[in-house]
DNA sequence: CAGTGGATGCTCT
DNA sequence: GAGCATCCACTGT
């Protein structure tokens, strides 16, 4: 499991340090390969205009789930970082499916390995993720996090799908992996 | 391969 | 009533 603290600091050193964590729910899942931090301050982020009911769980304390439905019909499970207030989360975009493909196929539908977690809507389906897991904390069950071993090659790159502070290069990627939602140019 | 548009539900203006 | 932190099918090269 990851140390307790992992998560009690800032999203933009917590994110890249998520690649290569090996991220399972019930035993689903596999290692990070792609996210995303949204901060305090950020226009992209469902925080910057306050507190509301949706973003409540990004105003708690750190290493919890934060997951909301997008464009009406996927799920996308952010982890919550940094001190209570700051209101910082890093978005799951992608992982490597280890454990439980079947599961993952038979919830997806029977497509390619590379098809079944690449993107944030792919993953939370291939993983079982709903509403349901919203607020969860990330060290109990469901949630299984196993620290990495060794130090990735992480490349860099705007964000994905914002329209609003697309200057910054806030999305982290394992160099050369095929399971991210898109390449790194 | 690149580009486009529809599906769909909820949040916030 | 607008606008999404998306995905997939479909079009045209």
């Amino acid at each position: 499991m990851l140390e307790r603290d992992f998560f009690a600091r800032s999203v933009h050193e917590v994110a890249p340090d998520l690649i290569g964590v090996t991220l399972l729910v019930d035993g689903v899942g596999g290692p990070i390969v792609e996210v995303e931090a949204y901060d305090q301050g950020d226009p992209a982020s469902h925080a910057f205009r306050g507190q509301t009911a949706r973003n409540a769980v990004m105003f708690g304390p750190p290493g919890y789930a934060y997951v909301y439905r997008s464009y009406g019909i996927h799920w996308c499970i952010n982890f919550v970082c940094n001190v209570p207030g700051r209101a910082e989360a890093a978005l799951i975009r992608a992982l490597a499916p280890e454990h439980g493909i079947e599961q993952m196929r038979a919830r997806r539908g029977l497509l390619a390995d590379r098809a079944l977690c690449s993107g944030p809507g792919k993953l939370c389906q291939a993983l079982g993720i709903t509403r349901g897991q919203d607020g969860l904390p990330l060290d109990a069950p469901p949630f299984e996090l196993l620290a990495r071993e060794g130090t990735p090659s992480i490349v860099t790159g705007p964000r994905i799908g914002i329209t609003r502070a697309v200057e910054h290069n806030w999305r982290y990627g394992l160099a050369g992996s095929p399971f991210l939602s898109r390449r790194f140019r």
